[in-house]
DNA sequence: CAAACCAATCTGGTTAACCAATTTCAGAAG
DNA sequence: CTTCTGAAATTGGTTAACCAGATTGGTTTG
């Protein structure tokens, strides 16, 4: 257990290290948008890695749209200018693994928006998705079970709902560690639940009937409770 | 260029059918979180594609954590649910890639916060960081010339300072579409720089003074000529 | 009978060999 | 001298072999 955790922090490590060396020599060698980078085999010997290593390094900077390799021809910068990316790669080399405050202050940003885009896009189809969600939450908290999950793909459907691929996505990245965190340190009661049942409700009663801001209003209230209940507290502002 | 067009979709769109079949599996044989799937090599096999491309696919899916694999032992259900699981993978596999306007869209958002946090959280250092981007940005329009990098790296230099690391994250990943195709569509002219200037300072004051209302004000506006600049329409709604 | 042990086996990860498409450039043709 | 050609070298991607550590099941031992 502990050993396997060293290994990947570890093998983060190098992979930094990786793309530190590649900024240094794009940096360097006054690589600009569009010029080749030296062959994989090259700078895996050069850095004194892996190819395996290199190629995983490489396709996280692809991930971030600052490299471009094609098939049989080679890496290219990606047309973003040499300024702009040697920012990108600063961010990307400090970027730390985000707590969990971080996480739900995120999802709270997100979902105060795809809400509201969900009342003024959801079609016919996705207000069923948002029924048999709702639908299934009720269900699983009346028989008196645990229902992180099924709060989650409400949410997760809102998501969709909202038409907003970028949004949907940001919020299928977060939603796992929220769900571990949320069990971890058991933040939904059963009381808690049935009031969410209510609030979920009025969620999708907004949606359906396309109102944009009395969505928002219902998803504030949902997440005060949650707030309340999950800091003890109630002076975080949400806005 | 055609054609590797085509394999990379098409090779998108195999990775898309792994997950698929991963999928069935998980639901066939009701595989619940903790359990062990079967080995890469079986799995390759049984789905009658390459085990790298597997791995790809089981890489993603650990992305979004949803499997966990650990090196000689197996790959694992995360501790996510079977139900929120599934939900997870129907919206993974609909994903499509985000248009123009969703990524707008989501930037808008995330800097609306991001402005926010970074004038309540901001360090000395931060402040630096952003005055150094300001100035670059100024030196660049002054001289007639495109500063469309030195802009966004003002941008991320106030994702940094929100303290945020996924809004930074999201920023990050958002940032390079948005660069080519502001270039494509050549959003910026030189008027709209000039008149940039004086908004980024705004904004900076606004921060440096760690005034959230204020700096969020600021931004509206920034974005607001923006989008009339843009769209040539003023429509839209930011909130 | 239970606990400890050990070797055979299976695992994800890594490395090296291979592939097909691309690029390059010497040399022939005009 | 320019242009075309085609074979060799180079490229990222793919496949197969290999590795070290974990698992497992039977055997031994107290």
């Amino acid at each position: 257990m502990k050993l396997e955790i060293i290994t990947k922090t570890e093998n983060q490590d190098i992979q930094k290290g990786i793309i530190a060396n590649i900024r240094e020599l794009i940096s360097y060698k006054n690589l600009e948008p569009g010029d080749k980078l030296p062959s994989e085999r090259m700078l895996s010997e050069k850095f004194g890695v892996s190819r395996s290593n290199l190629r995983e390094a490489i396709q996280k900077l692809e991930f971030y749209g600052i490299l471009n390799s094609k098939p049989q021809s080679g890496t290219f910068i990606a047309n973003i200018g040499a300024i702009a990316m040697d920012g990108m790669l600063e961010d990307i080399l400090r970027l730390e693994e985000p707590g969990f405050k971080s996480l739900v202050e995120t999802r709270i940003l997100l979902e105060l928006k795809t809400v509201r885009l969900a009342a003024l896009r959801r079609t016919d189809e996705d207000l069923k998705v948002l029924k048999e969600a709702i639908d299934a939450y009720e269900t699983k908290v009346r028989a008196g079970k645990d229902a992180v999950q099924e709060d989650l793909l409400f949410h997760l459907a809102i998501a969709r709902a909202s038409g907003n691929s970028s949004m949907n996505t940001f919020m299928l990245i977060i939603t796992p560690e929220i769900i571990t965190n949320f069990e971890k340190y058991h933040v939904c009661d059963s009381n808690q639940s049935l009031l969410g049942i209510q609030e979920h409700t009025e969620i999708y009663n907004a949606i359906r009937d396309q109102n944009p801001q009395l969505a928002k209003e219902k998803m504030k209230i949902h997440f005060k409770t949650l707030y309340q209940y999950c800091y003890h507290t109630d002076d975080i502002k949400i806005d």
